[in-house]
DNA sequence: AGATATCATTGACCTAAATCAATAATCATC
DNA sequence: GATGATTATTGATTTAGGTCAATGATATCT
């Protein structure tokens, strides 16, 4: 991991992202970058580690990294971050707890990171911050009901096809077995519902 | 649906519930309560129509319910609310979309109400209301990721030892056909799961 | 109390996906 | 390009839960 200092963050990026949310002012603008730290992660290391500390709230800018919970010595995929978007273990992370997965990067990655103490002292000193935090967290709420949806109305042929259509390069960029995991299935299976869906 | 007065309303309760979430000052708990309605929602009554409007955040301060969202004519119950705590579809409130569930009494119930246009006048007048609604969508994502990793990781029998384990009342007040449809199985397999357990 | 819904249980059978095991295909490295 | 490791496929078998159908048990209502 190679932190890097203000002269390597590139404003407009930040700021774009952070639109998609709200329209953000000059003020809230140089408030976020004055606290935003520029991390590079290679290829199979880890930004968060599952057990470790969990202080870092993440911009991925450029590559794809993904969140693994090792759970009696299997390996789940949770879930895929694929630049641009945010990357946490939200959930330990505001109850300041240690990471519930580990955040690999599948690629080499380039971040934006702030730390949970820089948010709050973000949060105190501009309202406008305040609702763009909650804006987001609000989209989070949207993305983890899709899940549940997903888990509980889709068989995991839906859920394959509906992940081949949303992202259809992933299916590319990873082994197929972190597929199987982030679906749910084993590998074997997956394997079978491909072979299903190219005879038809 | 019973809606009253000003009158009718119990500060303390709403203050209680606000509190669990931070600290709430005499001039937000006042804007809080300014904008509150009252409303009382007979066993039975919807307080939420599925594919109708989205537009009311609640507080439910006495008795129960569930959401049920209809998927090619079967019933879901997607979530049991019990008092004390908000009631909401939230995606869709958040979106400004039709509702995807119903919201329905499964006893008599009491309500306190607020609009989303209210809802967005008081993020505006308050720093410390963003705040509040911040921490409350982070609490809802930690339920709602509670959801994801119950159906990713556990079986029908886990879920329903979890449900008794943390809601054990539950089992009494509401019929056990949506319980099922709750853990996403049918009745016959609760029937079945019940039968198991019992065995042992 | 008796009649009628509604709800819960039980049985027989079916299906999606898991498990275990063996190959086959890829990929990385010397 | 050969060698060993990783990944993917295919087959045989098992299992959790679904589906369809019948029977019991509870409520509710007149």
């Amino acid at each position: 991991m190679i932190s890097n200092d203000q002269r390597d963050i590139d404003h407009r990026i930040i700021r774009s992202v952070y639109e998609t949310f709200m329209p953000i002012n000059d003020e809230l603008h140089e408030l976020i970058v004055s606290k935003t730290t520029y991390v590079e992660i290679a290829k199979g290391q880890e930004f968060i580690q599952q057990g470790g500390p969990n202080d870092q709230l993440g911009l991925l800018v450029d590559g794809l990294m993904r969140s693994v919970e090792i759970i009696d010595g299997d390996d789940h995929t949770m879930i895929f971050f694929d630049a641009p978007c945010f990357v946490t273990e939200y959930v330990g992370f505001l109850r300041r707890e240690p990471s519930r997965h580990s955040i690999i990067a599948l690629e080499d990655c380039r971040l934006y990171v702030w730390s949970y103490d820089d948010l709050q002292k973000m949060y105190s000193l501009s309202k406008e911050s305040e609702r763009v935090g909650r804006l987001i967290a609000e989209c989070v709420i949207a993305d983890v009901v899709n899940d549940v949806r997903s888990f509980r109305f889709d068989t995991a042929t839906e859920r394959y096809e509906k992940l081949t259509a949303t992202f259809p390069k992933l299916v590319q960029r990873v082994p197929q077995y972190m597929i199987a995991s982030y679906l749910g299935v084993t590998p074997e299976s997956l394997s079978r519902i491909r072979a299903k869906l190219i005879k038809e």
